[in-house]
DNA sequence: ACTTTGACTTCGG
DNA sequence: TCCGAAGCCAAAG
């Protein structure tokens, strides 16, 4: 649990960010965003920087905010106003589906 | 053992 | 775009 949080932001790689609540999801806790932002608060060796709110939004305040954007500028993260260009470098954690998938776009988003 | 606390998220207005 | 409310739940104190 701690540890599939910290290994899953630990899998994402230079240049590329995620957010709180897929990681919670890659996990395997789904809904738990805010265990992921707690334990990244605690913890330490890990690659904070590249973990975003939804939509790619930073979600510290004052100098980290400011330090956690030229962190991952430095690593070639684009942002578009105040978030990260999402569309470019979200890190997609790899999930273990069989070949059904849907070939054509159309993602769908279960809930409620 | 109980309460507080988050670097959250989504929805509605 | 911003604001409030509700849902979430392990870890700290």
């Amino acid at each position: 649990m701690r540890e599939s949080i910290l290994a899953a932001i630990g899998k994402i790689p230079r240049g590329m960010v995620s957010t709180y609540g897929a990681i919670a999801r890659a996990a395997g806790y789904p809904g738990n965003a805010r265990r992921v932002a707690w334990l990244l608060h605690r913890s330490v060796g890990l690659p904070w920087q590249r973990v975003l709110g939804s939509g790619g939004a930073i979600k510290l305040r004052g100098d980290s905010a400011i330090e956690q954007r030229l962190r991952l500028e430095a690593e070639g993260v684009a942002f578009r106003g105040r978030r990260a260009d999402m569309k470019r470098h979200e890190f997609k954690f790899p999930q273990k589906r069989d070949s059904s998938r849907q070939p054509a776009g159309r993602a769908k988003r279960r809930r409620r």
